[in-house]
DNA sequence: GTCAACAATAATTTCGAGATTTTTTATAAA
DNA sequence: TTTATAAAAAATCTCGAAATTATTGTTGAC
């Protein structure tokens, strides 16, 4: 079979945020809620009616209604039977204990990565680390137009940190809470009050897990960890 | 408004297993299908057509769409873009590394839970050991009859050592493991070779967690999900 | 003036048919 | 006999409308 250039999705076409393409319209339909709910487009706690998001994204009742039940499978959306669809609230509470959870998970993937990382583990480090150096770089002089770039390599750093751990179940469930950190992290970014060292600190934890320091990394981890909570904690209380 | 008796769902009335009674006809279709995959009636890998589920449970396209979509979100069931659905499969090594990863979250759940629990949570511990112990002395007479019920208070009793753990997050992460362990454990009881005293396990953490022995009730908790890996590896290996 | 029952409106839920894609089967060339 | 191509069949995916349920607004009685 050759290759067809050719977008054959017809209903997606209307809708402004399109960043890739998907290869049916409830994929596609997933990443533009999901999306939209990440960068704060959708409002934590709103109500998400059918009307509405046909006009704004173009796609069928079927296909948003299974595109939001992924989304609360992933707990972007919560629902309740008969009465719709809402936009996941937020909370200080939930942000600390999401935090604290996350840490849990992550640092016991980081443990085991470092202890079975191989040469390959390696090289995917250096590179992720290398490409996020960049980006990070260029985020202190236009930071609105790198943020999803930003996010993106950020994802795939932290990533890559953990990849050569071999248990699938931590990395499923480390996903699901690494996605619902992303969301405070973003609200954070758009409105940061703090200025912070974050390129130090990630040098820090590449530097220890390279050099297979499992209690230093493990330590450098969990401080970044920390400190990007407390300073969502303020903005979020700063909002209020 | 009044009470209504009648069962309103109509094309649902032609399933066999019909244990409970749903608020819309997604949640009756989801628990449905959750059940045959839990009790092996849908076999792990096996393809699920529409036709053939049309047939099974009397639902329709869109209906049933949405309910394999939620069983997506708990990791029963895979899907692949325009290539359907299927009953996610077992292996052994998912089963180890199940287990290990259930073992990590439930002793820190459970940790968490004897340091904060308070005395209603000493009473509904205390309630649902009663009910388990009561179920697992007529599960050596009538074993099949009673395994739905067996698995609900087992899931009970487990979930009341852990209820006073006041991480949400964890708690979430918990279920979808327990979810998941259910299932091998399932297969393990039907066909059960190896002779065992769980209910002097099961004692043996309700002791150890009203004393708020933390030490204690981790090492034994540990034990009986190690134990209980140890019998369903057997039953997996020796069904090969 | 307050509360409850009832009607009107709006939203969600469900279904079946049509469009698109994948898989299978048949045919022909090497 | 094997491989490639193409038609046919089967399955999935998508849509819009009908049915069910919740919400809002109004009227009437106490």
């Amino acid at each position: 079979m050759d290759t067809n250039a050719a977008p054959n999705v017809t209903a997606a076409a209307l809708a402004p945020p399109k960043p890739v393409a998907a290869r049916s319209l409830v994929e596609a339909a997933h990443e533009a809620i999901r999306h939209e709910i990440l960068t704060g487009g959708l409002a934590p706690g709103e109500k998400l009616r059918f009307e509405m998001l046909r006009k704004r994204f173009g796609f069928g009742a079927s296909t948003l209604r299974e595109a939001l039940t992924r989304l609360v499978g992933e707990a972007l959306v919560t629902s309740e039977e008969q009465k719709g669809f809402r936009v996941a609230p937020v909370s200080l509470e939930d942000l600390a204990d999401l935090t604290r959870t996350r840490k849990f998970i992550e640092l016991e993937a980081l443990r085991e990565s470092i202890l079975n990382g191989d040469d390959a583990w390696e090289g995917r480090l250096v590179s992720a680390f290398h490409r996020l150096s960049k980006v990070e770089a260029k985020l202190s002089s236009g930071p609105e137009l790198q943020q999803d770039e930003f996010e993106h390599r950020n994802n795939e750093f932290h990533h890559a940190l953990i990849s050569a751990c071999p248990s699938r179940w931590l990395h499923h469930l480390h996903g699901i809470l690494y996605q619902q950190s992303e969301r405070y992290r973003r609200i954070s970014l758009v409105n940061r009050v703090v200025p912070r060292d974050v390129h130090a600190e990630h040098k820090a934890m590449f530097d220890a897990a390279l050099a297979r320091n499992v209690e230093l990394a493990c330590q450098v981890a969990g401080e970044h960890i920390e400190r990007t909570l407390s300073v969502m904690a303020k903005v979020l209380t700063a909002g209020r």
